[in-house]
DNA sequence: ATTATAATTCGATAATTCCAGAAATACAGT
DNA sequence: ACTGTATTTCTGGAATTATCGAATTATAAT
């Protein structure tokens, strides 16, 4: 994974208003819920809620489907947990060798 | 974790310049590096690279111990777990019970 | 005290981002 | 075609952020 794809996807989750979005999306699982829903869950004029959802839709953090004139949104576990693989990938690499405390990858 | 301090922790990582310091940070294990170090890996201005630590610093993600005149960085292992279970942590919660595919959480 | 090294703060500029209202578009039903 | 509902695009002002060079602070060695 390229840093900037990783970054990007990062800054999308960074804003409080987007990474509600995105845990409302995480809580639903896979019945996904449409937009309007989530306008009137969280509450945010319906041109913001826009934004932020391409914004995580070209981050590809969620999907989307369309069913007649509703949009259902996803969240994308498979993108999610990629991402934080990416974050843990290398972690302490260049160590000594010795057990990192606190560190939870695999490899360590 | 409030909302509100997880989202400041995905922002902080949300730029490549600042990811590629965290990740390098991870890398180096428990060890650190000093400021001066990455200031030569990463080729940042020295004064953009405070700028950067400090927001680091700030969110929880690395700490800094002083040694004589040099400052050693390290990753914050345990903020970084906590955050990425923060992300998963209420999966799929009120979906409805079948197997989220692509959901790696310990709870689909 | 003086010097040297390490890192931060200051100040300034350019660029980005957030947010919401208004208008426009997409789609289904009548 | 017309209407209603759902959602997006356009627009722009306000606020934040990134970046760098220059000056400053902190610490240690002589």
């Amino acid at each position: 994974m390229k840093t900037d794809f990783a970054a990007s996807q990062l800054e999308a989750l960074g804003k409080p208003t987007r990474l509600e979005i995105f845990r409302t999306l995480i809580r639903a699982g896979n019945e996904g819920l449409p937009v309007g829903a989530l306008q009137e869950r969280l509450d945010i004029a319906p041109s913001t809620l826009s934004h932020h959802l391409k914004t995580l839709l070209i981050s590809g953090l969620i999907t989307q489907e369309r069913q007649a004139t509703t949009l259902i949104c996803r969240a994308n576990y498979q993108s999610m947990q990629e991402l934080i693989d990416y974050l843990m990938a290398e972690c302490c690499i260049e160590g000594k060798g010795i057990t990192e405390p606190g560190c939870s990858s695999s490899r360590c």
